[in-house]
DNA sequence: AGGTTTTACGGTAGTCGTAACGATA
DNA sequence: TATCGTTACGACTACCGTAAAACCT
């Protein structure tokens, strides 16, 4: 057995067919046969039933596909995740359908010269949530805000780094466009989008139970189509943490909505490497030494 | 990657010698040395620190033996899984430290002569419990009690064979050893020991609440040691299922215990292969043809 | 005829074992 | 000096690609 053969494998089983895998591996149809002959001569099994029209998978070649895959994906990470090790790497978990917090760019330069040995690479994936690829070893840090249930919180760790005001993104027509600041009262009648997410973070409880106050509450998948309709439309009002309305928002002006501030920090496994304590370390002097003045100069410009 | 790098890996973490490693795996040292660098050359990076005193991991090579080791089960177990698709094959899961049930002999022949072109293989194992390797699909099939947790019964089917009777493991020097049938009465005073297993099995409730009324119960494991030392020293009663009874006690005459039976039946996974629904089947139609007639006749013996 | 998989064959690259070498306690 | 890991080299095996064959629709 051998990743070659085994990836050969599962492209066969895709494709349904000898000729077009080779293709799509980039080699000779006849080297890409004798791969799958001499796989099912090591096993001792046939993986396909071979026709005119193509392959179709044996039972037991249906059975050990889930094998190989399983296989190839576990390798794969682990290697990852030794390489990783092995490189002084820090890999920074991230949605790839999510926008970048407005900090990061700071943040990874003060990184870089605090240590200028250690790598830092961005890995954009979909999990559900960031802490499941930092829970299952598939990225050493995230950003994210304290896990509410115990159970995925199991061997991780997490460290604060800064109070995220809550700012709001409405329509430059909106009466309220012009404060720097307003109270959960100015939203009463309008339409509030807010992400399913953010249930169980105190900070937006109280705009869940503005529903029951005359408001419209809309739970909505966060992106800049929601966002665009909102400002240009002026449908209703989304209420984003600072570091995201910065990123997502930048010809708005900053309403801050008064009330509590979002906890934001980093998440880490608790066996996390040096490079990766380094980073968690070096991320919370950041924020201590220049996260204020960040802040009240207005991150969210 | 292959597979017989990752052996070699994982071997030479175990020895923590090259030179011992190779011995261990029937190869030359130079060749053994080569398969790890190569493998290192492959990964890109260094799995281990060499000295004139051996090997050690490095933090990486650590990281990365995991990966093997996980790596190399999984294969291993879906490589017998798909061969046993392959083969007709049906593996029949049994504990190694437990004797085999008195019924499987007959059963085996029967099914031989009913399906002669599949072949039954026994898997030995040190699973906590049988229904766990079946779960997990190491075995096919096991015999069993109806689990009492629907957790790990998920996606398993259990199907009833036969209704054991409970059958007590006496000194024959005891007052009762004469008696074909006794009831639980005869138990006030006497010590009796349990299978921690049997707890929750309704035939057995009943001896555990035996404490209360005078009786010393001990839960202790099923061993012939505990058997032996029961028979020959007169220490107190072990109450067995039928079929243990006789493969663990053929000196002793059977004393029924009077009360409720044992469901006795097979556990299977419910996307099961052919081959092993016709075994279900077919130990099934065994236990109504002649299971009635094993027991009449005192399969005990 | 156009599609499929397979066999045949020469060249390249990898793997093994023996022998010799370098490093360390 | 004894033990350990590595390099050097010749023999063998495995893999790839080209060319040609066998097969089905």
């Amino acid at each position: 057995m051998n990743d070659q053969q085994l990836k050969s494998f599962i492209v066969a089983a895709e494709e349904g067919s000898l000729s077009k895998a080779a293709a799509r591996s980039y080699v000779s149809v006849p080297s890409f046969s004798q791969r799958i002959q001499t796989l099912e001569r090591e096993l001792g099994f046939a993986l396909f039933a071979r026709s005119a029209q193509g392959v179709t998978l044996t039972p037991a070649g249906e059975s050990f596909l889930q094998t190989a895959r399983t296989v190839v994906s576990v390798y794969e990470d682990g290697l990852a995740r030794a390489v990783s090790l092995a490189r002084n790497r820090v890999r920074v978990g991230h949605l790839s359908n999510e926008p970048f917090p407005s900090f990061f760019p700071g943040l990874i330069n003060y990184f870089a010269r605090s240590f200028p040995d250690i790598e830092v690479v961005f890995r954009f994936a979909a999990e559900s949530t960031w802490v499941e690829g930092v829970r299952d070893g598939l990225s050493d840090v995230c950003f994210a805000t304290p896990p509410s249930d115990d159970a995925t919180f199991e061997n991780l760790r997490f460290t604060h780094l800064f109070d995220d005001p809550v700012y709001l993104c409405v329509s430059p027509a909106s009466p309220v466009a012009d404060c720097t600041e307003v109270g959960h009262g100015a939203l009463d009648g309008a339409t509030v989008y807010i992400q399913p997410d953010y249930r169980g973070l105190p900070s937006f409880e109280a705009l869940f139970a503005l529903a029951e106050e005359g408001a419209t509450v809309v739970e909505a998948e966060f992106s800049k189509e929601l966002i665009m309709r909102v400002v240009m439309e002026g449908h209703g009002v989304i209420p984003l943490p600072g570091q995201y309305f910065a990123s997502c928002c930048p010809p708005l002006a900053p309403v801050r909505l008064s009330g509590d501030t979002i906890d934001q920090g980093v998440i880490y496994r608790a066996d996390a490497s040096q490079p990766v304590l380094d980073f968690v370390a070096c991320a919370e002097r950041y924020f201590q030494e220049e996260g204020s003045a960040l802040l009240a100069t207005g991150w969210a410009r």
